[in-house]
DNA sequence: AAGTGGTCTAGACCACTAG
DNA sequence: TAGTGGTCTAGACCACTTC
């Protein structure tokens, strides 16, 4: 049987499955479905579309492995919430000497608002002194201080947004934009660098000027490769190390 | 039509793709496709394991996306060869400040042999004493040193590998690995920390004492993770950064 | 024109979850 | 038992590469 193009998906030139795709990610970051929910069954999408199953499982398939969405079987298809322990640590990477990654506590510094200086600007593309919120953590594992972060981020994308409601979280931040702002982070990308401690920021983490530090620059995206938090981390990698791996899983 | 469970791969227990993919795992890590080799058509596999050809494609794109195979339409899959501009880079992070990658200069600085220390053995998976080959690189961008590598490998899987052969190769060391001892190294492990530059250390790579240092551990991992080397790396991170991104591809 | 991988369909049956 | 995702099949047609 010929396969006429259906009519639910006009604009041609791509995969179907892309198209389904591209569609249900729409859905997603507009917020139709929210963090937790369930998708529309496989079947139900696929007649609403005009398109097979398969083509349907395809372009879930595929987000899936971008870790926006989460399937569960017997039970059907879930937009994927930051609060799971799969994805807790999936952006987290410090691990200690065993090589196991610990519950950070976060303390909260500081918590202000501003306007946003060249870095911020160009790492969140934003114009030059569009407001941002700043917000300094200090992580401690094992109730030692580990790692110290300087977080900036837009304040048009939180309204509302106070400090009161960041330190009252009980859950990590990401979670925290997912549940009360719909911003799902996909993505980080990340600069790492060697530093040496200095001033405040050895006083914070409890080591001497002069101390190596490991610096992170990390940039969270969300879908369509929008920039939703710009960060900047020392780590004392003196107990700990950060952790990254190459290349996907095995079986065989 | 029911289908019988067909002969050509008789453990069940899993699906008929992870036996696929599993068979042709196997020929891969044994050397009966090599690098740069094209495998059989997808029908071909197909009637060999007597599956249907979907089955075969949904086991062919996981070691696609795995990094071992690579698809060519029109012309066939072949097996990844470290050769080729795509994976030349796959395990290479380091980046300039506009954040491109640019070609290193390798200059091997000490090529012996000896017995593996306590961090090698356990990091290569080897009995304490086995013999290994070290290497020392410096590695240089834009003409000044940036990177000293210090590489372990088990002398057994490399026969005959002489300092002549290994300073030879006009290609990355992962491809000297595949073209001429038919290990694919697919996956790494990375361990971070900031350190100090300390005696030839400092040296070799041109900071001063107490300069701050990125130190990468690298494991590579062969197929059924097997760990093929053991490398220890320090960056000179101040004209450079080791780059990292999370999460997959966007489109949309 | 022939052969390859790439897309898409339609439908069967299995495995898991819930009421 | 009913409904979900998970696996598998068989075959059609498309897009690209090569001769």
């Amino acid at each position: 049987m010929p396969s006429p193009r259906p009519a639910a998906l006009s604009p041609p030139g791509r995969p179907l499955y892309e198209e389904v795709r591209a569609h249900l990610t729409e859905g997603i970051a507009e917020g139709r479905w929210k963090a937790g929910d369930a998708l529309p069954t496989e079947s139900a999408l696929a007649a609403r579309f005009g398109v097979a199953i398969g083509t349907v499982r395809k372009a879930v398939d595929a987000l899936v492995a971008q870790g926006a969405l989460l399937r569960r079987q017997g039970k059907g298809t879930y937009v994927a919430a930051h609060d799971d322990r799969r994805l807790m640590f999936h952006f987290f990477h410090i691990v200690g000497a065993g090589g196991e990654k610990a519950q950070p506590e976060v303390r909260t510094v500081r918590f202000e608002r501003g306007r946003a200086d060249a870095a911020e600007a160009a790492a969140l593309g934003l114009p030059r002194d569009e407001r941002v919120i700043r917000i300094r953590n200090v992580l401690s594992l094992a109730s030692r201080p580990v790692i110290l972060d300087d977080i900036a981020i837009p304040a048009a994308l939180f309204p509302g947004l106070t400090e009161r409601i960041f330190t009252g979280r009980d859950n990590t931040i990401y979670h925290l934009y997912q549940s009360r702002y719909g911003i799902n982070v996909l993505r980080t990308d990340e600069h790492l660098r060697a530093v040496l401690a200095a001033g405040d920021m050895a006083q914070l983490l409890q080591v001497a000027p002069g101390a190596p530090l490991l610096e992170i620059r990390r940039v969270a995206l969300t879908f369509r490769d929008r920039p939703v938090e710009y960060r900047l981390s020392r780590v004392n990698t003196a107990a700990h190390a950060y952790h990254n791996t190459f290349g996907k899983g095995e079986a065989a």
